[in-house]
DNA sequence: AAGAACCCCAACCGCTGAGAG
DNA sequence: CCTCTCAGCGGTTGGGGTTCT
């Protein structure tokens, strides 16, 4: 079924307007007259403005291409890590919620966190083996990606205050709480752990600042300790250390995914965000 | 070089909720 | 209330580019 095809063969619409009506790929014709229509009049009354703009398509049709494609704040390109790390964040606490994460994110879309969700979050999952809706892997989001992130963003400099402050303005959220977030101290504990891991994890990225770390860590909720409990056994010598801890953190879920190219996955986890986008122009 | 497999993402579809009459 | 229309949301699809064999 070619997305070019017209709306010809429903019967629920008169002739008149399934001879009209477009589908599929924008022309830059059509942007050019959504864009200056919008410009002159404003967004809103879709279906109205899609007639009056002389555009062949529904309203819907333009809403999407005007909030998706053609609003000049939107943003293109690459998903920064900070931005990575607020998506997991609040996927965390809010699901699929992805209209709502993308008010957090300006200049993201819906459809593209959506979009990332789907093709990078999803497809560690299934590299893992593991259901991407299962506790054992947001439990790898919390206490192996997210932190990567964090590293990330320490790396380059550009912790931002979103996600400084991510904590404060979302502390009231009890459901990611509950699954989430230990006290403070623990957290603050747990930290310094996961900052010796992913030490040991990457050996050519090395921690000092632990201060600044831990602030962020106290605002973040990746580690649980009901869920991420295995923190102690972190600092084994050798590649089993991987397999030991999360043997021992996610004993209580029925994957054999622990020991079967885990490690890998994960490896390959942080490196997402640099993957290019392609055939984005 | 060429076909297959994979991946990304723009755009569509169906559903739901809000608001007007 | 009920019905209708519209905006918005989340799920899904498929075209086209890239990578693999």
């Amino acid at each position: 079924m070619s997305s070019f095809t017209k709306a010809s063969s429903s019967t629920s619409c008169s002739e008149e307007d399934t001879e009209q009506l477009r589908k599929g790929p924008w022309t830059l014709e059509e942007d050019s007259l959504l864009t200056r229509y919008v410009a002159r009049h404003g967004e809103g009354h879709w279906n109205l403005l899609a007639k009056l703009a002389g555009l062949r398509r529904t309203g819907k049709s333009c809403r999407l291409r005007w909030l998706n494609y053609l609003k000049p704040d939107v943003k293109r390109g690459n998903l920064t890590p900070e931005e990575q790390f607020l998506i997991l964040e609040l996927h965390c606490k809010w699901g699929n919620r992805w209209s709502k994460i993308a008010q957090e994110l300006p200049g993201r879309t819906d459809n593209e966190i959506k979009n990332y969700w789907r093709t990078r979050v999803q497809k560690q999952a299934r590299h893992l083996k593991i259901d991407a809706n299962s506790a054992a892997f947001r439990n790898v989001i919390r206490c192996f990606w997210m932190p990567r992130l964090l590293q990330m963003m320490k790396g380059s400099s550009t912790l931002p205050q979103q996600v400084a402050g991510l904590g404060q303005q979302n502390s009231d959220s009890e459901q990611c709480a509950s699954s989430c977030v230990s006290s403070s101290e623990s957290m603050n504990n747990n930290m310094s752990k996961i900052s010796e891991f992913a030490e040991y994890q990457t050996s050519s990225f090395s921690i000092t600042d632990n201060n600044e770390y831990n602030t962020v860590a106290k605002d973040c909720y990746y580690v649980d300790n009901s869920s991420c409990y295995g923190m102690e056994t972190i600092n084994l010598p050798s590649t089993s250390a991987v397999g030991d801890f999360m043997t021992a953190d996610c004993h209580m879920v029925d994957n054999n995914w622990v020991n079967d190219g885990f490690a890998d996955g994960i490896w390959s986890m942080g490196e997402l965000w640099e993957l290019p986008l392609k055939g984005n122009l």
